[in-house]
DNA sequence: TAGATTGTTAATCGATTAACAATC
DNA sequence: TAGATTGTTAATCGATTAACAATC
């Protein structure tokens, strides 16, 4: 119910690990928890914890707090990992491949379906249960997959076009991984370690924290 | 020179990409770019772009934008990856093999030197041209080698504990891939690329950009 | 009831941006 | 000089936090 206001996107980062947070409590038995107890674990503010909630709806119970599991619930239908999701990789180098035998994703409610590259002398190859196909199946792969999510694992130059394509095939959103701004009015996110690796050291050298 | 100014952490996660862009208009032959041109390529604000470097110093000329070349040189000093970082891998599991045969991280000036596991049955293995390490090992490791940054790659339940070894064994900091806060005084910096997954879903189901 | 904790408001804090004098 | 772009100030915008009435 309620409000369709502005959600802030620090709070939309938040909200997996809430999530998260509340799977621990559910697993380690705890029924029901304060957003004291929330904000401790993860080393933010209660205050903070509850507003961000509030942008939901009202999940508490003044008092005594949340009910953890219908909490973890209702997380999950928000961020809207309550269903799996079809994902494709393009891109079987390191970190395509990496992708695809990376147990964590599945886990999450993302299941990988197919794995793409430009490259022929890779194509037929085998990672994990999968086969590396050929960008030009895609089309007919889109035909015959619901499809959601791309992964963007191929270099810079190739990205933008690849981009370009899956978005006239009905993609939804994108993981990309390319070290590169991608032009599209869909959903992306991000994803670089060597920027958390240069701002890690830039902190060492500056001694913050 | 210049101000001790409290720099903002969103301007700490843009500096990489500052550094990046600039590597780029070097590729490409271009000597002198106006803040106003890295803006359009970030997809950011010009004036942020000249804030941003002000924390720094002055590297412009007013009329004519920043030296390529200069300012790129200029933010490697300040970001730390003038030199090249040892960096070691704890936990030979999927991710932490993934990230041994990522050549994008040496590139960055990002050494791994060594990769290191609590279970006897992966020691003695070799992923690329490293051996796996059993975790006993690190302390003579550390005193044969200078180590300055530990990718925590292990189960949530192990991370905290190999935190507090491996500041014991005078590490500088760490890139956490555990699910997990950790405690320590080092700078941190958190990798879950799950959670990049799940703040895409939730755009997905907002329709939002 | 007494104690605890929510949901929400208002105050504070921090980051972004527009605007412009300085100057190449 | 005329045009362009910096570096910086001040205004705006957005996010966090303290505080507290509501209520379990």
């Amino acid at each position: 119910m309620e409000n369709q206001k502005k959600i802030p996107k620090p709070v939309i980062k938040r909200l997996g690990l809430y999530y998260r947070c509340l799977n621990r409590l559910s697993d380690e038995g705890i029924d029901f928890v304060a957003s004291k107890d929330i904000a401790e674990r993860l080393g933010i503010k209660s205050s903070q914890v509850r507003k961000d909630l509030s942008y939901f709806g009202e999940f508490g119970k003044r008092g005594v707090g949340y009910n953890t599991y219908e909490l973890m619930t209702k997380l999950e239908k928000i961020i809207g990992v309550n269903k799996y999701w079809n994902v494709i990789v393009i891109g079987a180098g390191n970190i395509g491949t990496a992708l695809v035998n990376y147990e964590g994703l599945r886990k999450e409610k993302f299941s990988i379906i197919g794995i793409f590259d430009a490259d022929r002398s890779k194509v037929g190859k085998k990672i994990g249960k999968l086969t590396i196909k050929h960008i030009s199946e895609l089309e007919d792969f889109f035909k015959k997959n619901i499809v959601e999510i791309a992964i963007i694992a191929v270099p810079e130059n190739a990205a933008q076009m690849m981009v370009e394509k899956l978005e006239n095939l009905g993609i939804k959103g994108f993981i990309n991984f390319a070290p590169i701004k991608l032009r599209t009015k869909l959903p992306v996110e991000d994803v670089d370690i060597t920027l958390s690796f240069k701002s890690l050291t830039f902190k060492i050298d500056r001694e913050l924290k």
